[in-house]
DNA sequence: TCAACAGTTTAGAATTATTATAATGTAGAT
DNA sequence: ATCTACATTATAATAATTCTAAACTGTTGA
């Protein structure tokens, strides 16, 4: 979704009724310059810090959900625990950062492509993905034990 | 785990007492040629398929975060909702079929090493890994809505 | 303009996956 | 055989997410 623009006509382009819980979270989400990762714990506590009034829990779910069927945010998988979602729709690449549990997108030029020889007959190849987890070095020294 | 191997001794190497819940599970999950795919609820209905007693699902868990501290299981991340282990530990790639949910495993030869060329000061690559996420030819088309 | 309708929001209940608890059971050492 | 620390168990607790059904609100068109 465009940076700054009208997201009441937007969210009608889409075919989704520009309610204010909406209209409030497009802002929160899309009006911004970088990519953003979060998780729907992160976005309610958002929401509530910058609203007088709350929005549901079931509508943040419901509205993250509408966003993503739309293609306007992505889910991430990397712990089972957690379900972080991703303003960068495009595929892409993200390192992992295990001391801090941060999620850094990379661009083109970060990962070479990916070069594929198996296929699996009957089936596409819908996304490609590279999940690299980082840690500092002394954090990760083999334990004696 | 070894295969066909004497899983009492084995566990006990481990440090880990072997109890017939951690027996049996070892024989259900490493007495294998292929490496194994696994959900918990997979497992608890594999085991009550192959066994007259039951094993508690608290014990289930246990037992296969046991077995993962000891490097023995390895967690892979797909969907939020599914905590999917692998009984093949060592760095490696994914094809994720959508339409069936089945992971299957890739080994050197299915993709080329991935170049990384981005690198976080202070930060060690710990490990890359690549999801291919695969579907049906025409379950994917853009659908006219 | 406004009634009507369909799509939305909401609080709370339900569901699902997982972890914690505390009592009971058991392997291994003495 | 007995002791003790570790395991198992049923159940409760927690957490994340989805469902439900009632109330609410954009939008359409008379």
């Amino acid at each position: 979704m465009a940076k700054n623009c009208n997201f009441i006509e937007k969210l009608r382009e889409l075919g989704l009724r520009p309610t204010k819980q909406r209209v409030k979270m497009c802002e929160l989400l899309f009006n911004r310059e970088k990519t953003f990762h979060f998780t729907i714990n992160d976005l309610v506590k958002m929401i509530s810090e910058e609203m007088n009034e709350k929005i549901s829990l079931a509508t943040v779910y419901n509205t993250v959900h509408a966003f993503e069927k739309k293609g306007y945010l992505k889910e991430i998988s990397i712990n089972s625990d957690k379900s972080y979602f991703d303003t960068n729709t495009s595929v892409h690449h993200h390192f992992y950062d295990e001391d801090t549990n941060e999620l850094i997108d990379c661009d083109e030029n970060d990962i070479d492509p990916v070069n594929i020889k198996k296929n699996i007959t009957g089936k596409k190849i819908n996304s490609v993905e590279v999940l690299v987890k980082v840690a500092s070095d002394n954090q990760n020294q083999k334990k004696f034990n």
